[in-house]
DNA sequence: GAATCTTTTGTTACTCGGTTGCATTTTCCG
DNA sequence: CGGAAAATGCAACCGAGTAACAAAAGATTC
């Protein structure tokens, strides 16, 4: 019953675990650019090359809890229920994930998650990286609609591109709220708000705003 | 009547020229990744922190003539005929880029500019970058958004980043065709066809295809 | 449980992008 | 011309990431 995977298998994620953990309290506490890989490695008394056998990059040290995420968007899509179009099942999940103060949607105010989104959000390189990450998503999503049905490829493509960077964009704006020291019960309403401004957007189009 | 800036001026300009044409000459005979900026440096015989005084970074040796565009879909609805809506002055703008072959649509078939783009979409640090550059254009097209009238400063935001990732798009897809090998004559009116569909998409919305 | 095979690790040394401090040269300007 | 200001070169440095090879540790077989 248990996934007993041996000894190196347990190790190993021990390890993997301890370098981003570690990591992420050494990012917090005095910022991504102030410490160095070689920082990370000592304090988990590890080699500079085995850190970087787990990790392919510094930025990943503290992306990979994001990286979980992977195809989110994509599976609420595929898992919506019968006869529930794509559109209004990530709408509804997204406004899911902002009652459930979930950190990807930018709005969350435990002093360490705002911390953490400070971080990504301040550095390029991370912002660099969680793109590259996005676009994976994005791949997945459009994977998900043309299994959804409707549409060709392209038009899935371009539906997918634009959902993720919407997505980008709230999470953003969600974040900026907070930044600018607004409170969480005053903001949620407001991104709620946002929410479904972006997804009628989405479903209806700019038209109304700039077609005409 | 001329711009003469002094000796001084002339010749940073030049500098600053030598150094982007002979990296990019460099980076399409070589590879990017297998040309160091060292290379570069010694070969239009300047020092390395000169260079770096130049050009911030590696990758800005080769897109800074991307960076020329800066702005140009702000500009593009900034400069639209009074009575024209925004979305359709992009709309009419890239079909025109698009006959015009220009680089940016990603559709150009000049052995020069093909190898420049295998080499920009296949370079992970190089696309990143460009991501940066478009993070600017969004901005700015946000602001000529709001400028146009229509819509608060959200929908601009989000109309603005909803552009932009369908121009990357569109362009990369342009990009894949002619790597699909493709010939030009061929690829062109599918071109003009995705680009419709695109706009369609963002003035309608997603809604005909995937919220009902 | 020893012998062996395989995977993981550490060490050392290296490449490359980017920066710093300082002395030197070059342009500008009175 | 002479000196202030700007631009350059030099040398040394930092940090991310990699290569080579030897050492260690887990897995496997008898």
């Amino acid at each position: 019953m248990t996934d007993e995977q041996g000894l190196r298998e347990r190790k190993k994620q021990r390890t993997r675990q301890a370098l981003s953990d570690t990591a992420i309290e050494l990012f917090l506490r005095r910022g991504f650019e102030k410490v160095s890989v070689a920082d990370v490695a000592a304090a988990v008394e590890v080699s500079k090359p085995t850190l970087f056998r787990y990790f392919p990059a510094k930025e990943d040290l503290a992306l990979h809890r994001i990286a979980d995420h992977q195809g989110e968007a994509a599976r609420v899509v595929s898992d919506r229920v019968s006869g529930q179009a794509p559109l209004a099942a990530l709408r509804a999940h997204f406004h899911a994930r902002l009652d459930a103060h979930d950190p990807i949607t930018g709005l969350n105010d435990d002093a360490r998650v705002r911390a953490f989104n400070d971080m990504l959000y301040t550095t390029p390189s991370l912002l660099a990286r969680l793109v590259r990450y996005s676009d994976r998503d994005e791949e997945l999503l459009a994977g998900a609609l043309v299994e959804a049905g409707d549409g060709d490829g392209l038009t899935a493509r371009l539906a997918a591109a634009q959902i993720i960077t919407v997505h980008r964009r709230l999470a953003e704006e969600n974040w900026r709220k907070l930044a600018e020291g607004r409170a969480i019960a005053d903001a949620l309403p407001e991104a709620h708000a946002d929410a479904d401004r972006a997804y009628d957007l989405l479903g209806a189009g700019l038209g109304a705003e700039y077609d005409r």
